[in-house]
DNA sequence: GACCAGGCACATC
DNA sequence: GATGTGCATGGT
């Protein structure tokens, strides 16, 4: 299995190359960006952002001073705009009250307390935290997503009821401990997820195909 | 017009 | 602790 998975990186790699993640000049746009992108395409995610951008938004004592209704209309293209919102400002919020206005600090925590911390928030669950960690802090955390499982069951790397965790610990296990590698490697999966899990299960021409024993539809 | 997208919180059992 | 439901826009 383990070796499975890093020979599955490698032909992902070499398909599509290194993406560059993550899409953000500053942690806070990274943060912000980890939010927005919940259940929502990321082509969405950047009309967002841009409208952020042009209002100086994407820093942090502007964001203070703005108004929720005011980040509610800029963000609205994203999506869930109500609810990420009120993750965006409680995220400013608690920077402000428990880290001094500092990401320094926050990021001076040790991985495991980070997580803690950042699972802690609200609207900041399993993904988002691994995200924020990964892309933002550069800890060698894998990051599962939708894809991610449903790569991994369709592959039967995994079972129905396996959890984040575990499919999480199941990456990190198989590669080296290397905030590069994890960073391409969910990156490249993302990509995989766009291009063939969905709209070809069957798998047709995906760089993964001759991984597949045999043809799982899921 | 359905279906989906780089999830998460909350209610209920 | 497992399962169900609401959240919302924009592209295919």
């Amino acid at each position: 299995m383990p070796e499975v998975i890093q020979e599955a990186y490698n032909a992902l790699l070499a398909r599509w190359g290194r993406q560059q993640w993550w899409p953000a000049q500053s942690r806070l746009e990274m943060m912000i960006g980890a939010i927005l992108t919940q259940n929502t395409a990321w082509s969405n995610v950047e009309k967002a952002m841009a409208n952020l951008r042009e209002h100086d938004a994407l820093d942090f004592h502007t964001l203070e001073k703005t108004s929720a209704r005011q980040i509610r209309e800029w963000i609205r293209p994203a999506g869930y705009f109500n609810q990420k919102t009120i993750y965006i400002r409680n995220m400013i919020q608690v920077i402000r009250e428990r880290f001094d206005e500092s990401l320094d600090r926050l990021f001076a925590l040790d991985t495991p307390t980070l997580r803690t911390e950042l699972l802690s928030w609200k609207g900041i669950g399993p993904e988002t935290a691994d995200s924020i960690l990964l892309y933002a802090g550069e800890r060698p955390v894998f990051v599962v997503d939708a894809y991610t499982r449903r790569m991994s069951l369709r592959h039967e790397w995994i079972d129905e009821n396996a959890g984040y965790d575990a499919l999480s610990e199941l990456f990190a296990g198989s590669l080296p401990t290397d905030v590069q590698c994890f960073n391409e490697y969910h990156a490249l999966i993302v990509k995989l997820g766009k291009t063939h899990c969905k709209t070809r299960p069957e798998c047709s021409g995906c760089p993964l195909e001759k991984f597949l024993s045999r043809p799982v539809s899921v």
